[in-house]
DNA sequence: GCTTGCGCTGGAGTGCGCTCCAGGTCCGAG
DNA sequence: CTCGGACCTGGAGCGCACTCCAGCGCAAGC
């Protein structure tokens, strides 16, 4: 019981939930955070209904949701029946778009791991990228960038300068 | 030699790994994608080798790691074993964000699906959140905003404002 | 050979999401 | 009463990661 806390001051919001002072601000005034109350002397007070509505929002925002569109979520009508279901479709909506990124989280972390394992087997071999006991997909860099075709197929019979740049803005 | 392809243009890489020609182009610039060949008149050429450079730089990108440190990353020489734990170390680094991300974003799913459950909920009971019925928690929103106290306790008696403003700049 | 169009380069422009600032009010400690 | 500090508002500024553009050269279908 009695845990409820009452309102917090702007400071303390912050500190709970990781957001700056500025951005809890900048969020009231994009709407993206209503129930905020004042104080008698104008300061921001946070009802805890306003910290469930932020936490929300935090959701929402990390997991990709555009501001402007976080807004149009907040701003159907406080609570009323008619737009839950309009509410409801825009979560999951966001649901499905945060599983993709689950999955695409995955997928990339297998890409790294399997480099990680790359690396790791190199150096208990002693090897650089080049080397031929590396073999064939060794490195990223490991293939030789000599064979250089033209890309709509074999352009022209001319490759006298073979490699080109290799960049390195160093 | 036979499911290697050669060389590809830039138009197909870009079909290939979802990239914009603009962004292939300046991530080349910017020391993200070595290995990247020109033809003898001068247009791009990605060898496999660059091909496979480019989806681990996709990898990083999409995992959230800056455009610097990927950079940073690139341009430790071409392969050479005493680089190989450093490299190493950098992309276990970013598993480790990556893994911290999956939970988050696994945390903030469970956020948005309590809340859906919720709305489920009260649209099979036709309810609007503020209805008694609803439940202390119904929506973030539900609660009243008068409970408002000042935000170090008790501060004033006066509350004769209540609500605040709401925004919208729509 | 002419024309349509892809690609090249260097540099300017854009959108998003904050972040910082100036100038002012109010509060509590000393 | 005075001073330092937390907060207020409105608005300007910023960093990142692209994205767009002008002006030009090669390329290849007719």
């Amino acid at each position: 019981m009695g845990a409820v806390t009452t309102a917090l001051g702007i400071r303390e919001v912050s500190e709970h939930t990781g957001l700056s002072i500025d951005t809890l601000r900048w969020y009231e005034r994009e709407g993206l955070i209503p129930l905020v109350g004042r104080t008698p002397t104008g300061r921001r007070s946070y009802p805890p209904a306003a910290m469930r509505f932020i936490r929300l929002v935090q959701a929402l925002r990390r997991t990709g949701m555009p501001v402007a569109d976080v807004r149009h979520f907040v701003q159907l009508g406080g609570g009323r029946l008619e737009h839950h279901s309009t509410r409801m479709a825009l979560l999951e909506a966001q649901r499905g778009s945060i599983e993709r990124q689950v999955d695409q989280l995955h997928e990339d972390l297998a890409v790294l791991t399997a480099k990680i394992d790359q690396y790791r087997d190199l150096i208990t071999r002693g090897l650089d990228c080049e080397d031929e006991a590396a073999g064939r997909d060794a490195c990223p860099g490991g293939d030789d960038v000599r064979a250089l075709v033209g890309p709509g197929g074999p352009a022209t019979p001319d490759r006298g300068r073979g490699r080109a740049s290799l960049r390195s803005t160093s």
